[in-house]
DNA sequence: TATGAATGAGATTTCATTCAT
DNA sequence: AATGAATGAAATCTCATTCAT
């Protein structure tokens, strides 16, 4: 404890705006250690000690930002959700033709940047089996949404036997899988070819 | 119990057998157990002494056939991977028409009869970011297996852009994540919509 | 449980002798597998399932003739302690002088015979931390026989300050290590260096 | 505290001193609690509960400072082990006569402090059978030590078949089992006793 | 704001001994 | 007489979280 009582609450101004950023700087760093230890060894099998010590923090300090490891985690997926969101707001309407096509590659190639970017989050929160209460299915929720979001974009022509929902379901769940055996490298193919396949695939179950 | 020990050898046998059959049906209860409560909680969540309970044995028990948890879900994953080695040998050559629907839609039946099964384990085994070291990869094998089988057998019509491992991988990777939240009721779809769906959507893709 | 009950009793004559006999090298299978274990690991860990490994016998069979690890071990002590008696019976007078000498050495190359031999077991028991209870130690009823008997046998001159108890226990626990270190290859010395080590300092302590 | 990062490096170096001190503290406590169970109950007896309770810890603790028990007691002997060389580095030259006597008696009678002290720790190694592998063998390597010291500070005549490294061995051993034995309790005798008996056999041996 | 020491519930695992055949 | 499956008490160890400074 500090040998003058009487420092802490005259240290407004300046000073407390800097703490402040000390603060957001240490909690950022916690984030992103926490994001890279999570992508190395899934969220179980990090431990709170892998990420302070990444993060050249403490203990005590992870507990003055996040209540918990899950809620750190949760964190995390909040911010790729919104980057998800906000993807989500720049569907194009994509219709039958070339292009319908190009629309779709150019959409397609900013969710493979993000999951590129995010993947590891992504990969995480599906695998996680956090949570068994349905409270903390914010994966649910963010799918939810894509979905929906495709489903006023993506006219499908009625077809016998096809249930919208969950053809959109079916191929949003196929893109997300095949960015995940792209970016861990499981299989071997270039961008260019991910996105052609991914494309033509669409493009026939939709319209063909 | 024969004072005789020439009458031993002959009876030994039976009794061997008796009590390898008691020993296999513990086994066999333990493993039971483990894919049941995998399933309802997870790999991380799941206690030994969950296990046992449930299969109504001991932890000394429990040890005597597995070196851990994480080998008795080896031997699952295992068994399952021997099922859908099965399954696979049982691939219709697939081709354009309403025969090649029909063949194709049958298999999936199948694949989704066996998911209803094991998908828990396979469930779990996706998620489970058990061993970072590579030897305990059996899930990629079976994929690999399972891709290399459709493609011999789905003949994909060349066309530009499309790499036919990568299309096959986007494929089964679709059936397979739809199985899931299927079976989950994550998505609220019958058996048929279900088939219907995966049935139309890789007919369009490959021959659409 | 055998199928005609009556079998049993009439087993008797030359039938029950085979069985006994049979029995008696189980038992004796089962003494020699602890020897040697407990020679290797140590009484603590030394496994019964070692021990029954290595006699080709069971677990079940164990508990038939000893009714713990500690007993089967109390019974080699035993078998010990009576060759270490019979040892201390053929204690010649020992007197100072070269005829003296002669008989201190060949009653030191008998106990060293009977180290080579059961030194294992010495060495367990000592070191085995066995029974906190007074009552197990038979080690030190061995060790006291000795001493005893040492005392009447080796007549040390009266000098001030030598307590004759005190040095002989000295001398007896001096010729137990270095036999101990010999047999352990931590000491490399010759059978006839050790005893005209060991002949030598006693000779001096008693009549020097 | 400071809002000037300046100040921190000067005050973290008594901050610092004074959070490991704490640790030192526990550190220390487990060591002297350690020791003392192991010296009542030998090492195998001895449970890691029985520790923490006595230092007023925990487990978790306790696993903070000791990868295992082992470890700990590995730290009790290294620690010995100085003390056991801090006392050969104070071996006089001993050679015949009064004056030698009297410089062996108080080297002995440091030996003997030293054995009431760490006695327990010293039986506990000699008995404890850890380590198969040579990499934990300390106890040896003190014991050729003192051996060493010996050989170079008391100068035995040459005599006939007498080979001096496996005298001075049968000589330091027969000393630490005295000691063990007054320590022990189960041979009755006084420090001055003791000393004597060890004195008298020791220049009879060495000089007689 | 930050730290690292401390905690303890709870997890996995071992193994001498008993049981059923 | 012999077997080996089964047991479960008890041991070691982990790690998210809290505490004291």
């Amino acid at each position: 404890m500090p040998a003058d009582p009487t420092a802490r609450p005259p240290a407004s101004g300046t000073d407390d705006r800097v703490l402040r950023a000390r603060g957001h700087r240490t909690r950022a760093r916690l984030l992103d250690a926490g994001a890279a230890v999570f992508a190395a060894k899934g969220f179980h099998a990090a431990r709170v000690d892998d990420i302070v010590r990444r993060a050249e923090s403490s203990h005590g300090t992870f507990y003055l930002y996040f209540s918990s490891k899950e809620e750190l985690f949760r964190q995390l997926v909040a911010d790729v959700s919104e980057e998800i969101e906000a993807l989500i707001a720049t569907l194009p309407q994509v219709s039958k033709g070339e292009k319908g096509r190009a629309a779709m590659r150019t959409w397609l190639d900013g969710f493979a940047d993000l999951y590129e970017r995010s993947g590891a989050v992504i990969r995480t929160w599906t695998e996680s089996e956090l949570s068994t209460d349905p409270s903390g299915r914010q994966g649910d929720d963010a799918l939810g949404a894509l979905v929906g979001g495709l489903l006023t974009q993506v006219r499908i022509p009625k077809r016998t036997g096809l249930d919208p929902t969950v053809a959109i379901l079916a191929l949003v769940t196929m893109c997300e899988r095949l960015n995940y055996y792209a970016t861990t490298n499981q299989v071997k193919a270039s961008r260019d070819e991910l996105l052609d396949t991914l494309v033509d695939i669409i493009d026939a179950a939709a319209f063909g």
